[in-house]
DNA sequence: GCCAACGTTGGC
DNA sequence: GCCAACGTTGGC
């Protein structure tokens, strides 16, 4: 799941109360499909910076609620309001999420590409902009592995 | 700041 | 339903 962390960074939810945040502000159809549709209290997800100095993976969250509506879509006071999404049917999906560590040192995007055992991910994939996507449980065991 | 890549919008 | 124009993402 990605962040920037000039906007949210992996420090600022260890900093939340309980570590503990909504994943909100998702606007893409294929990532909301993947909070929506996939996501289960327990499942572990990285947290990932992007659009910074040293682009790559920081740390490490947990999944802790079941999907549901994502508030600031249906707040005309919220910068990620969306007239468009309907109480009574809505548009976009969120899950709290809860920091449970920071990586020993961020594992730069540029190291990531290196290995061809992470090739498959849709990280990696050229011109890829999704915000959330999924991580097989042998990438996710890989990544690990990178972590001195 | 540049620019490639992609998603969304809207005219037709 | 097509597709050009536009906006956004995000690495570099």
């Amino acid at each position: 799941m990605k962040s920037e962390p000039s906007v949210y960074s992996l420090q600022d939810l260890a900093q939340a109360p309980g570590g503990t945040a909504a994943w909100d502000g998702v606007r893409n159809y294929q990532a909301r499909n993947f909070i929506r549709d996939q996501m289960q209290p327990g499942d572990l997800a990285f947290f990932y910076h992007s659009s910074c100095a040293q682009p790559g993976i920081a740390g490490i969250m947990e999944v802790v609620s079941q999907p549901y509506p994502d508030p600031t879509a249906l707040d005309p006071a919220d910068e990620h309001y969306d007239p468009k999404s309907d109480p009574a049917n809505p548009r976009w999906y969120v899950v709290d999420v809860r920091y449970q560590r920071a990586l020993s040192e961020v594992i730069p995007l540029a190291r990531l590409k290196q290995c061809p055992e992470l090739a498959q991910m849709p990280l990696l994939r050229r011109g890829n902009r999704l915000s959330v996507m999924p991580v097989t449980p042998e990438q996710w065991r890989y990544i690990l592995t990178l972590e001195c």
